[in-house]
DNA sequence: CACCCAAACTTTTTT
DNA sequence: AGTTTGGGTG
């Protein structure tokens, strides 16, 4: 009954093993080591559905991947083969539902408020997003009284960032600074009290940051009890993308599943990316290892999505590292255009080769959407980004902003979170420094009278505050209490909030017009979910990933061009790529060049990019580039180096060429030479 | 105490 | 270029 047309034989014996059958049951952990484009998602997909098929319950499989995207795809895949199978069978087909998956970050929410407890905590917890935590730091840096010292103080970003690696890496404070933020050595007892306050703070107020989810799993996931009972809950495992877990996700799949009864995890040691959140290739390195007797491994090599050129690419630029990775690739597509190696002057000239060879691409009838523009750092794209609008070519932006970063759209989301939670300081202080007449002082105020009226808005009716801003204060807690109490349907509670929220808007932007739009859009999304907390829960852990993501995309037959960061375009697979910027400096990033391990993360960053192309492959080289650093007033140019993974090796697969094309002096026309009119006479001459 | 303006400083990738 | 800090004013 299993389609083994479809699989080769790799694939198959990872389909196929620990299949259970009438007289065996048993799953011993198994590393499956999937290179890129060697049908990673279908394997599993096919792995899932043939689980399902030999009798496993569907409510019993626990999926993890690493984007929601990506589960989503994985489930709706594995029920099409299911589907496909049954129909063949000529069987009855009902869709299987498989509830138990999504990211770490997410599965951990869900079972942190299922067992919430057991072990103690509120679980109407609330999810603080990045922003927030920054600003909860922000606000204890200033009590603290770092802010005015006589040297600077590392900013809130930097703070979380340093407490974020300690956390998700569980290393000691020090050891975190010396190794990646040097320049904030000295401060290492002033950080220590600063993390304790966060800490307590975010006990107080009864909010979980990302890293918690993990943490408090992970801890949850060390009492035996709840280990017992969660283990006997799910048969079958499935985690993608293991390369880029770190040792609190890894912590956590040990503490549940200690015998890797029923485990399988997938990734491909050459793909991980993900070093600054914390991620640790040994996970998946010694992963068999963990287990006695050792885990099962197999290797898929076979590449499906791209031809052996780009593939020779990829295997010469990994074989020059120290590292020693696991799988070779190779393909049945022997021939295709060789990758290019693209010298231009500057990214305007990059921007320009861009849009012709991508326009010259969609007339052979190449779709926009099968090429892309994939770059290091989202701001590399400005400037191509201005010039595909001024073309008039569509393009959806993967990576960078997210719609829920900008201003206005997290004014609102803070008032409903609010609402969601009283006790939600970061949101209560942002909505209440929204009204006129509001500063920190004011808004201190006001909470702490919340605060010891138990949370109840109603009871701001009586706050003494200046009279202006009474009013206000009143009928937005009026609002906020009939909101937490639902007395207002769900459905339109946000649009009551916008409501509220349109005035000041317009008094303090121009383009209120445009964001308002924003916030309708986030009303429309708003009604896909069941209840607010969920709405909540699932928009901090899942932001959409652009702007063309929302609501469900209205344009989706729409044809538009790829722009993406490369950690955005994981998993994803393009028939024309383009990468940015290939000069020294950006590959690897100048910031990663002191540190060896760091490097190779840029290989590999650098081959995930390679190996998303399917067929051609241009790598764009700049003699100079632009930098947003530096003093405003200079060049903000640089002359990036030739990237040092460029080897002589590795310039054996490319083909070099340059734009425009060399060519020897042709007419410069009248341009840049002698002056043959006078414009600045000619302008004054209107003035007699 | 809120608000406005000028000066200083910064440095990627994401759940 | 955009954010954060500091100082001055009402």
């Amino acid at each position: 009954m299993l389609d083994t047309v479809a699989l080769n034989k790799s694939q198959l014996e990872s389909v196929s093993f620990g299949a259970p059958t009438a007289n065996e049951k048993t799953h011993p952990p198994l590393l499956i080591i999937a290179g890129a484009g060697t049908g990673k998602t279908n394997t599993l997909a096919h792995k899932t559905a043939h689980l399902i098929m030999s009798g496993a319950s569907p409510e019993k499989i626990l999926l993890m991947t690493f984007a929601r995207r990506a589960s989503a795809e994985l489930a709706s895949r594995a029920n099409r083969i299911v589907e496909q199978t049954l129909r063949k069978e000529n069987k009855s087909y009902k869709p299987v539902k498989i509830e138990w998956m999504g990211t770490f970050h997410s599965i951990a929410a869900r079972l942190l408020r299922e067992y919430a407890g057991a072990i103690g905590l509120e679980s109407d917890f609330s999810v603080m997003d990045k922003s927030d935590s920054a600003d909860m730091m922000d606000v204890l840096r200033h009590e603290l009284g770092y802010s005015k010292t006589h040297r600077r103080f590392p900013k809130k970003k930097t703070c979380l960032d340093i407490y974020s690696r300690c956390v998700n890496g569980q290393s000691a404070l020090q050891d975190v600074l010396d190794k990646h933020f040097p320049y904030c050595s000295d401060w290492a007892d002033e950080l220590t009290a600063l993390f304790k306050r966060y800490t307590e703070e975010k006990l107080e107020q009864v909010c979980l940051d990302y890293d918690d989810l993990l943490l408090y799993c992970f801890h949850m996931s060390q009492v035996k009890e709840i280990a017992n009972e969660i283990r006997e809950r799910f048969d079958y495992i499935m985690v993608d993308e293991y390369q880029d877990t770190n040792v609190l996700q890894a912590g956590i799949l040990f503490g549940f599943f200690p015998d890797g009864q029923g485990l399988t995890v997938v990734g491909d040691d050459a793909q991980s990316i993900y070093g600054f959140r914390s991620a640790n290739v040994d996970n998946i390195l010694g992963f068999p290892d963990q287990f006695t007797p050792k885990a099962k491994v197999i290797s898929l090599e076979q590449n499906y999505r791209s031809h052996q050129k780009i593939l020779d690419l990829a295997n010469t630029l990994l074989s020059e590292s120290s590292e020693g990775y696991k799988v070779a690739l190779y393909s049945d597509k022997k021939s295709g255009p060789l990758p290019k190696l693209v010298n231009i002057e500057d990214d305007r000239k990059q921007a320009e080769y861009i849009v012709e060879s991508v326009l010259a691409s969609r007339e052979a009838g190449v779709d926009l959407k099968q090429q892309a523009v994939l770059f290091r750092s989202s701001y590399h794209s400005d400037r191509l980004e201005l010039e595909l609008t001024r073309r008039n070519i569509p393009y959806v932006k993967h990576g960078g902003l997210k719609f829920l970063e900008a201003a206005h759209v997290k004014d609102v989301l803070c008032m409903l979170r609010w609402a969601d939670n009283p006790k939600h300081k970061i949101s209560a202080y942002r909505v209440l420094k929204l009204l006129p007449g509001i500063g920190p002082k004011t808004a201190e105020k006001i909470f702490d009278y919340l605060t010891l009226h138990h949370f109840d808005f109603a009871a701001l009716d009586s706050v003494s505050i200046g009279g202006e801003a009474k009013a206000a204060v009143i009928s937005l807690a009026k609002l906020l209490h009939e909101i937490h109490h639902n007395r207002i349907d769900w459905n339109s509670q946000l649009t009551k909030l916008a409501e509220i929220y349109k005035p000041l808007l317009e008094e303090s932007y121009d383009d209120h017009f445009v964001r308002y739009g924003d916030i309708e859009q986030l009303t429309e999304i708003s009604q896909q979910y069941k209840s607010r907390e969920r709405f909540l829960t699932e928009l901090t852990l899942d932001p959409p990933q652009s702007s063309g993501d929302l609501a469900g995309s209205p344009h989706i037959d729409d044809d538009f061009l790829i722009l993406s960061t490369i950690h955005s375009a994981k998993g994803q697979e393009y028939k024309n790529v383009f990468l940015l910027n290939v000069a020294d400096g950006n590959f690897p990033n100048e910031y990663a060049c002191g540190d060896k391990r760091a490097i190779e993360e840029e290989r590999r960053l650098l081959n995930v990019a390679l190996t998303r192309a399917k067929n051609e492959l241009h790598l764009m080289q700049p003699l100079k580039y632009w930098v947003p650093e530096q003093q405003s007033w200079g060049d903000k140019h640089v002359y990036g180096g030739k990237s040092r993974f460029l080897t002589d090796q590795v310039m054996k697969c490319i083909e070099v060429i340059h734009y425009p094309r060399l060519t020897p002096n042709t007419e410069e026309s009248l341009r840049s030479t002698k002056a043959i009119a006078d414009i600045k006479k000619m302008v004054l001459g209107q003035w007699g």
